[in-house]
DNA sequence: CCCGATACCTTGCGCGACAAGGCATCGGGT
DNA sequence: ACCCGATGCCTTGTCGCGCAAGGTATCGGG
């Protein structure tokens, strides 16, 4: 019955993917940087993380890991050990690192940029 | 002379521009909180604030202006006052504050998230 | 025996940011 | 007198990410 008088919520979503825009390569790629990780488990761990805010979906996950096997960030094999359905597992490169420490930095350059702005004008309001 | 071997400087343009996605609409927001202003006001000010990571350009700046006075979040009025250029000022409104609220509370679910995320990481690699 | 979880993938759409263009006014420099 | 940069508003077209929705296949439990 959700039909009219839903543009809050329904919005909400819309929001909250365009403020996080761009988080995700961040994201992946930190976890990668800790060690190798298959696609799925990529996913289910950043559902998981922060209440669900960082939670990518898998029509965003795969075609960012190729993007990112395409530039050289990370490298790929599959793995079948015993199992009949074989994983794809990611690892990051030299290149991924420090394509990650800029991320980061661009990161905390934004954070910082826009915490600055809230304070300055709260005291404004002073 | 920069032609190819720009692959650097070019995608961080992008990167940034990515990353910063939605952060437009919570900068305008705020700086209205706290009173009425126009357009290139705006505009100049986010270059000026956090050493220009906010900085948004002219052609994301109008229409996102035009998308929040349709919301209902902002209104516009034209003062022409003794000059013969006219400006257009946007102020709050009640909605507008709502939303505000609502972004903010996003924003800092988003980068608690992301921080906690990077903190976790960095214990693990202990 | 079927369904949900696991595990990978793709195409098409929505939408914000921007480049690039346009229009008009005003002040200062030459 | 003239031009140019800053002010001040606007629009159209393109780019690229995130996602919904769809597809394929295996495996375990009810």
């Amino acid at each position: 019955m959700p039909d009219t008088a839903d543009s809050g919520s329904a919005t909400l979503a819309r929001l909250r993917r365009e403020l996080a825009r761009g988080t995700a390569e961040l994201a992946v790629l930190s976890i990668l940087g800790t060690g190798r990780r298959y696609g799925y488990d990529l996913m289910k761990t950043l559902q998981q993380a922060g209440e669900g805010v960082l939670e990518i979906k898998e029509g965003t996950l795969y075609p960012l890991l190729h993007r990112l096997e395409d530039a050289g960030h990370i490298t790929a094999v599959w793995e079948a050990d015993g199992r009949a359905r074989p994983r794809k597992y990611y690892a990051i490169t030299p290149s991924g690192r420090d394509h990650l420490r800029l991320l980061r930095t661009e990161w905390s350059g934004l954070v910082n940029g826009m915490r600055d702005l809230l304070d300055a004008l709260e005291e404004e309001a002073t």
